[in-house]
DNA sequence: CCAGACGTTGTT
DNA sequence: GTCTGG
DNA sequence: CCAGACGTTGTT
DNA sequence: GTCTGG
């Protein structure tokens, strides 16, 4: 994306991942045009309640904007995305990179193409589950951290340099979102966690699951797009194979 | 010392 | 509020 | 992305 | 050769 994903699966299926229940006064709706931009609600699994789903604003607001979020992150879509290689040296993340990391429980995310002929298409990316097809998607577990005001979860999601695979998808700037494997969420998210850990779950904390990816509308990335219905993910014709 | 940023990568 | 850049 | 640095510290 | 700064 990293500014785009899909939240498809009902609540209380991600309950794997938050046993007792969810937090926050938001209901998270499913969605295949999930936009950064327009700050959505999204679920997390947050340090500070790890058995929770809670409910989150995608864009982090620093303790500087606290006055008034919303102001800031209308004035301000720069908190959407944290780079994990810089996340300690920056003013607006490194006091929540120790205090509020999580996960974002998303099932796919859109990343762009570039084609030799300066042609671009978004791609759909996600992890089929046995059925191996589309219509049937793993939850990602996607590295974020958060700041809270006035109780309310403010995330940025985590990029980290692209695999041999979204390297190929995401050709231009080469990142990634940090999808954790599975087994690595625990460790993300335990709160006295080192910082040296902290920076080999960025490094290579990536999950071993094979994800897939394949051209879809070009349309998902019109300023006034809002549909966000499975159509969304319909495969299109790549302009060429890709891989 | 003060001013200005504070962030990252989408565009149809 | 705090750091960076000039 | 490309250009430019890449380093440290004496004295008056 | 690689990193930093613009």
């Amino acid at each position: 994306m990293c500014y785009k994903g899909s939240i498809s699966k009902e609540e209380r299926k991600l309950m794997g991942y938050g046993n007792k229940g969810k937090k926050g006064i938001r209901t998270i709706q499913p969605s295949y045009n999930v936009n950064a931009f327009s700050n959505p609600a999204i679920p997390i699994v947050a340090q500070d309640s790890p058995d929770y789903i809670t409910t989150a604003t995608w864009g982090l607001v620093p303790f500087w904007g606290k006055r008034d979020p919303e102001k800031f992150l209308k004035d301000s879509k720069y908190t959407l995305n944290a780079r994990g290689e810089d996340f300690w040296e920056t003013k607006s993340y490194k006091p929540y990179v120790q205090e509020g990391r999580c996960v974002i429980l998303f099932d796919g995310f859109y990343e762009p193409h570039t084609f030799s002929s300066n042609k671009k298409q978004p791609f759909y990316c996600y992890v089929p589950n046995d059925a191996g097809d589309y219509n049937s998607r793993s939850i990602l577990p996607i590295a974020g951290i958060y700041s809270i005001m006035d109780d309310e979860y403010y995330v940025s999601l985590v990029t980290t340099e692209a695999n041999d695979f979204f390297a190929k998808v995401h050709n231009v700037k080469k990142r990634m979102p940090l999808v954790l494997d599975d087994k690595l969420v625990e460790e993300w998210i335990k709160p006295e966690q080192s910082k040296s850990v902290i920076d080999d779950l960025v490094r290579k904390g990536f999950t071993s699951k094979e994800f897939h990816a394949h051209a879809v509308s070009n349309d998902i990335y019109k300023r006034d797009f809002v549909r966000d219905g499975k159509d969304v993910i319909d495969p299109v014709q790549p302009i060429q194979n890709i891989f």
